[in-house]
DNA sequence: AGACTAATAT
DNA sequence: TATATTAGTC
């Protein structure tokens, strides 16, 4: 990092967000796409090659290691520049970061939000649109229920490792009773003829058209 | 109280 | 069918 400086740079004068938006939109045209990073999560020394130059291994990281590492950066941001229109933007950034991880499902939220933030009654009970397991969020809760093992695997924690911004409790809740089903399911039908049928989540096709999501900007963390 | 889960509703 | 909501339990 060492770019919030230059964050701050950008804005002198205060109240001029979607100058920044849109700003902040074109530099993140030159970032790498989320398939072209590294995962975090993936030594980048090769266990022999450090054996062999005697480099004391890195820890393998985990996805609580990562997730903190989120959280700190979210900090970190936050507190570059002590308040102000800083701490605004640099939340925008990282909303925006947080979007590009789960794509269109939160993205039609937050434009929600922002829709009815308006004095209506039925805005004090903002209903969120249902949520949509795109193949990337389903993969990112796929991995956290296997990293914790199926007995941890409860809603509340699988939420807080997932990091999404604006998935619930009651999100996770209801795919998770339903991926139980499907690992149910697996677990009879192991070794028996695919019954052709199983189009659950069996490998996801993949959408050409959620490979390169227009704007390109890049996740910090994907896997 | 709050979280979990099975059942039920949309 | 996919996701949300409810209701019972711990």
């Amino acid at each position: 990092m060492g770019e919030e400086v230059k964050i701050g740079e950008y804005e002198p004068n205060g109240e001029d967000t979607n100058g920044d938006v849109e700003r902040v939109a074109e530099w993140e045209i030159g970032l790498p796409t989320a398939d072209d990073l590294t995962p975090l999560s993936q030594l980048l020394i090769p266990p022999e090659l450090a054996l062999a130059f005697s480099i004391s291994p890195e820890r393998q990281r985990t996805l609580i290691d990562v997730n903190r590492a989120s959280q700190n950066t979210v900090s970190n941001l936050r507190s570059v520049g002590g308040g102000g229109q800083l701490n605004a933007l640099s939340s925008n950034n990282f909303k925006s970061y947080n979007e590009d991880l789960a794509r269109d499902p939160m993205k039609r939220i937050s434009a929600l939000r922002t829709e009815n933030s308006g004095d209506d009654p039925s805005a004090r009970t903002p209903k969120r649109p249902r949520l949509v397991w795109t193949p990337q969020l389903h993969k990112r809760f796929v991995d956290v229920v296997a990293y914790l093992g199926i007995k941890n695997a409860v809603p509340k924690t699988i939420m807080q490792l997932m990091n999404v911004e604006g998935l619930t409790r009651e999100n996770v809740a209801s795919h998770l009773q339903k991926y139980r089903l499907y690992l149910k399911r697996m677990q009879g039908l192991s070794s028996e003829g695919p019954s052709s049928s199983d189009q659950l989540f069996a490998s996801t096709p993949v959408p050409q058209s959620l490979h390169e999501s227009g704007s390109g900007a890049a996740a910090l963390v994907w896997w």
